[in-house]
DNA sequence: TCTGGGGTCCTAGGACCC
DNA sequence: TCTGGGGTCCTAGGACCC
């Protein structure tokens, strides 16, 4: 009956334990065994069952320091399988952009949404039970006057089951929920702004919202500022239109074993160059700017050594080779023999569209050319697999590449790892 | 002998997010 | 032995110009 239920919301959906749902959803005999998933090279964990976290495994956590409780526990465990999440991503946003106008994807298991209805938790459960008949997915709803309201209700559906996954923090109840979250969990607060905070005894969002605007302006910037703002409930984030393309493209990655040689770091630096030009062309972008980096293990106590080289792309450029042949140049500058290599990349900026970049007549033409083949080349790997066709410096044996000790199957998107409906 | 100040643009690095 | 990868935004300070 509450007259004061805001017709225009911000909701955040949060797909819950993501990539441990996904992988349940093809192996349902991990259903009810506690699941870890690992990041790239097996290193850490990066999505966790409840059971896990109820272990006190944290978000994060390098591998190697819990395998014995793991063990011990029983866990289940997996290396990513970004293809999968990738795909099941895609299909929990379609969703979602069927029952709201306005859909803001945040990230791979996030989005934003703009509700426009009087009655906003109703929706949120009608968003709910789609996405799990839809997808499988299970997700969580906060529902709020900011995003950053809306971040703080989600969390607050996870934390109490009777809100039954949809949570609408509404003016009159805000104070007594922001008195329960500790500073640091609210969205935009990090580590060292939080210990600042604690610090001053501002030790919950409650205090947090009633800071003074100078002290907090004057520490954390107009970010930490807007963070205050949008717990009084005034909205100073707004929703990032849809697509909107990439201002910068990273492709990086660590090795699964030391490397020394400049011709293993050229074949990896290569093959994030093609890897980030992908990404370019899929947004239909170009770039201006190239940096390559490379850097020895940083939590080893060996020798250390880590450089950036940028070079400028003239004309700007989302053509493969040229952005291995840019790579190339730059990498030589940095190379020192002598040190264990650990992760290289491949970082693009100075971002425009494709279409409105100046060219002269004369290239014109080659352009046009290379346009067709990277079209070509692009369509060929998205249907039989990244690496199908790709520029010989990227190398063949790989011997530098990344551990996958436990990957699952690419069962949406991979013809031959389509899940078996039959046993024998 | 006296040696300014304000604007713009760019970049590196910090802090934060999932 | 083994510690991810990919983003965003903001700020301070340097270069440059008039």
């Amino acid at each position: 009956m509450s007259s004061t239920k805001p017709d225009r919301a911000f909701a955040l959906v949060d797909c819950d334990n993501f990539y441990v749902s996904c992988e349940r959803l093809f192996q349902p005999k991990l259903k009810n065994r506690p699941l870890i998933v690992l990041s790239n090279n097996d290193g850490c964990i990066v999505s966790r069952s409840a059971e896990v976290k109820a272990l006190g495994i944290g978000m994060g956590v390098p591998f190697h320091q819990v395998k014995d409780l793991v063990k011990r526990a029983k866990v289940a465990v997996l290396s990513s399988n970004y293809t999968l999440y990738g795909d099941m991503s895609k299909r929990v946003m379609k969703t979602l952009q069927q029952l709201a106008a306005v859909v803001d994807i945040y990230s791979i298991d996030e989005a934003f949404l703009m509700l426009e209805t009087s009655r906003v938790k109703e929706h949120g459960h009608l968003i709910r039970n789609t996405v799990i008949k839809h997808t499988g997915i299970p997700v969580t709803i906060g529902i709020s006057g900011t995003k950053t309201l809306a971040k703080a209700a989600a969390e607050y559906a996870k934390k109490n089951e009777t809100t039954g996954g949809v949570f609408n923090l509404t003016p009159e109840i805000r104070d007594s929920v922001l008195l329960k979250i500790l500073t640091q969990e609210v969205w935009g607060i990090g580590v060292k702004t939080a210990e600042w905070l604690y610090q001053r005894g501002i030790n919950s969002a409650f205090d947090l919202k009633n800071m003074r605007d100078e002290s907090i302006r004057k520490r954390a910037g107009i970010t930490g500022l807007r963070v205050v703002y949008e717990l009084r409930g005034i909205s100073c984030i707004s929703l990032k239109p849809l697509m909107a393309p990439k201002k910068g493209i990273t492709s990086s990655r660590s090795f699964g074993r030391y490397v020394t040689s400049l011709a293993e770091l050229k074949e990896s630096l290569a093959t994030h160059a093609t890897r980030a030009g992908e990404k370019l062309r899929a947004d239909g972008s170009v770039a201006g700017l190239l940096s390559a980096f490379i850097t020895t293990n940083v939590y080893s106590k060996t020798p250390q050594y880590a450089n950036t080289a940028t070079v400028s792309i003239i004309p700007r450029s989302n053509a493969s080779h040229e952005l291995i042949r840019l790579t190339m140049i730059a990498v030589e500058k940095i190379y020192k023999p002598g040190f264990r290599y650990i992760k290289a990349g491949v970082t693009l900026t100075n971002i425009s569209p494709a279409d409105q970049r100046q060219i002269d007549m004369f290239s014109l033409k080659e352009m046009d050319k290379e346009e067709k083949l990277y079209r070509a080349v692009d369509s060929i790997n998205r249907d039989f697999g990244l690496k199908t066709l790709q520029h010989l410096s990227c190398g063949i044996s790989r011997e530098w590449g990344m551990r996958i000790d436990f990957r699952s199957s690419r069962y949406t998107t991979n013809w031959s790892e389509l899940p078996v409906a039959r046993v024998n």
